[in-house]
DNA sequence: CGAGAATACGAGCAATCGCTCGCGTTTACT
DNA sequence: AGTAAACGCGAGCGATTGCTCGTATTCTCG
């Protein structure tokens, strides 16, 4: 027993440099491009390799295999939009606003996100997914689906929980439906597209937000 | 000149029997059973032939490609949806009926004829299709587009071309978006389902219909 | 410096998929 | 009966794709 006085403990993260680490974000870089471009099935790990300047040899150095990839680049992406909205969305008073200013201060920033990102909805709004939504597409899934249960808990805090849930998994549905008609549009023709967006949440809050 | 009395013209469709007929028919089931459970691009031509109980060179003998099996299909798909709600559709009179009576009118047998055809979703509701929205799924959806303006039409006569074609455009959406949860929804739990697309719909269409 | 790990390469393997091809069988028509 | 076209088969081709493997280079640290 003697053989290792460490323990070969499961191999959990490999010692990597600093180079290794800046490649590995280069690749989810590529990825997310590669993945905007032809969506998940389509994009090939040789093409993400090339768009990233680097072999697929050197490629699955870093990640074992294209789904490994995906679920990284969707981390990635969960924490950088809580990184970026969490302080616009922690401190709102829900209830002194009225429906159209918090649909303006929660719609607005996910927008702009997706549009700077636009590999994002790529793993978000497709169901290219291996094994339905297990896999890349359910944190970031589960992340927007808590954020909006709890704005909905805001707004009616009398709501029962099943019909919160039902009514977040409604609402970010909707969110995945119109969001590549957005992000898509070309600019001058965008702002119309939010508009229709909220026209559409705003239809089917009105009913919760006033518990009268 | 004397070659040919009778000039090739161009070859647009081919002598068929009724046996070969009936076999397009069969392909077609198995098709649509494949692409319920698969999507479309997952979908093999080998899995269909299997489906329809053939070889895959036989299948070819009917259609010259992948993309013309889900052709037909969707063209197969959009007549019989407009045979079976035309009656339904044409002697609306919709000033007469309130918002929630018409809706009830229009999405029970759109839902009902999904439930019954689980495989027109997979060519409806997909983005797997090649060339975006060229291809097979575009007949179904400019058929849905157009009731549903007609619909519009009749709703608020003085509403703008242009504005009332977007409606239609994110009505569509809407519907596509929710019609995979209604469809794949054990069936106890359905009608909750359909509540929620009715929600989204006349909270959407609320504002448009009274012309106020 | 020297050893071992990390990084890097890119040809190519194994599996998949849309589709073909050669050939045999059945049907329709004269 | 005889002919041509329609029907039918299934092995397998050509292309693609996720991923591997042998090998070479660079970095870290004692």
């Amino acid at each position: 027993m003697t053989e290792e006085h460490r323990v070969t403990e499961e191999p959990r993260t490999r010692r990597r440099q600093a180079r290794g680490e800046r490649r590995m974000a280069d690749i989810l870089d590529a990825a997310a491009k590669v993945f905007a471009q032809l969506g998940y099935e389509k994009a090939t790990t040789n093409a993400i390799a090339a768009a990233a300047g680097i072999s697929p040899g050197s490629l699955y150095q870093f990640f074992p295999n294209k789904e490994a990839i995906a679920q990284a680049l969707a981390d990635r992406f969960v924490a950088e939009m809580g990184g970026t909205h969490r302080t616009a969305f922690e401190n709102l008073d829900f209830a002194a606003l009225d429906l159209d200013e918090l649909l303006d201060r929660v719609v607005d920033p996910i927008v702009a996100f997706n549009v700077a990102n636009p590999g994002f909805k790529a793993l978000f709004a497709r169901p290219d997914m291996p094994a339905g939504l297990t896999g890349a597409a359910q944190p970031i899934q589960s992340a927007l689906l808590g954020r909006v249960a709890a704005i909905l808990a805001a707004l009616d805090p009398e709501l029962p929980d099943e019909d919160r849930d039902r009514a977040a998994r409604v609402l970010v549905r909707i969110f995945q439906a119109m969001l590549p008609a957005v992000v898509d549009a070309p600019e001058p023709e965008r702002p119309a597209e939010v508009r229709e967006l909220k026209k559409v949440l705003r239809g089917y809050l009105a009913p919760i937000a006033r518990e009268d």
